[in-house]
DNA sequence: TATATTATGTTATAATATTACATATTTAAT
DNA sequence: ATTAAATATGTAATATTATAACATAATATA
């Protein structure tokens, strides 16, 4: 999967469609910020708050809990990254979202996660919602199980 | 909603519900467990472990976190209490689980929460599932926003 | 330039959860 | 009935996750 994924170009990528959004959103993709996003992406896997800090206390950023949380609430709150919320974790959104809805397929074995877009289920979902006079808006989907990799080994 | 739903029974058939799932499944609910049980089904909406912590310790019992997780984590393992993953909270569980699938309708107005058994979602997520080759052994859906009761307000 | 807004620095502490080990209770085997 | 094994609880300590509160700095706006 390495070779074919060029991890080096998926961070990149991902920092370059960061700064897009900002820029659409005038809003500021700080230092802080942006390290605390590249940070996630080298991570690939849902990363913690305090490996977080503690990678940034190693690269000449200030090491304090709320530096982190903030940018953590930055970014989650552009839908730049999702909190695995099983998991305390975090990690980075490739997802063009339409809605505020996220599904997550998250690998016990490998620890590795994937991010859906689905139509169905959130169609499903808007029809459950609707019967029920409900007005939803956020909606999380976190399976756990095994992935493919995984599955075959 | 009060008068129509008699909560008193509703907490008394919960924890009947719960002697005889613990009976067929030959687990036991002690006496901590089956106080935890009701707590939270007095609650009525998702409770925190330190708020059942707290209440515990007024009622006789020892007041240390483990008592509390460990009894929580009983619980969970039978399905009789789900985890509110979004809000670090636990509640009831009323529906007869076929899976291992939860779906929450979570009123961020009024806190009230409401699990649902909906087939078609699980359908479609075992569809993907099976596309992606990936073996589910546990779905979580937290849906957020604002119930009937809420929005008529 | 003055003012308001946004972002960061810093200390302290709150909220959530687990480890590790001791003791007690229940169940099963002899 | 007695011992051994398994399960459940008691207890202290600590780990993990997150926020509050207030000061300062940087940026945007009037």
């Amino acid at each position: 999967m390495w070779e074919k994924h060029s991890h080096k170009k998926c961070i990149q990528d991902a920092l370059g469609h960061a700064e897009k959004i900002c820029l659409e959103r005038k809003c500021k993709l700080t230092p802080i910020r942006k390290k605390v996003l590249q940070l996630i992406w080298e991570s690939h896997k849902p990363i913690k708050a305090y490996d977080l800090l503690a990678q940034l206390s190693s690269a000449d950023f200030i090491e304090k809990p709320p530096t982190v949380y903030r940018a953590l609430q930055f970014l989650s709150g552009n839908q730049l990254i999702h909190r695995i919320e099983s998991q305390n974790a975090y990690i980075g959104c490739n997802v063009n979202h339409e809605g505020l809805d996220s599904k997550f397929f998250i690998c016990d074995e490998c620890n590795e996660v994937e991010e859906l877009t689905e139509p169905n289920v959130n169609k499903t979902l808007t029809e459950v919602s609707k019967k029920l006079g409900f007005t939803p808006s956020l909606v999380n989907v976190e399976i756990h199980g095994t992935c493919a990799q995984c599955t075959q080994q």
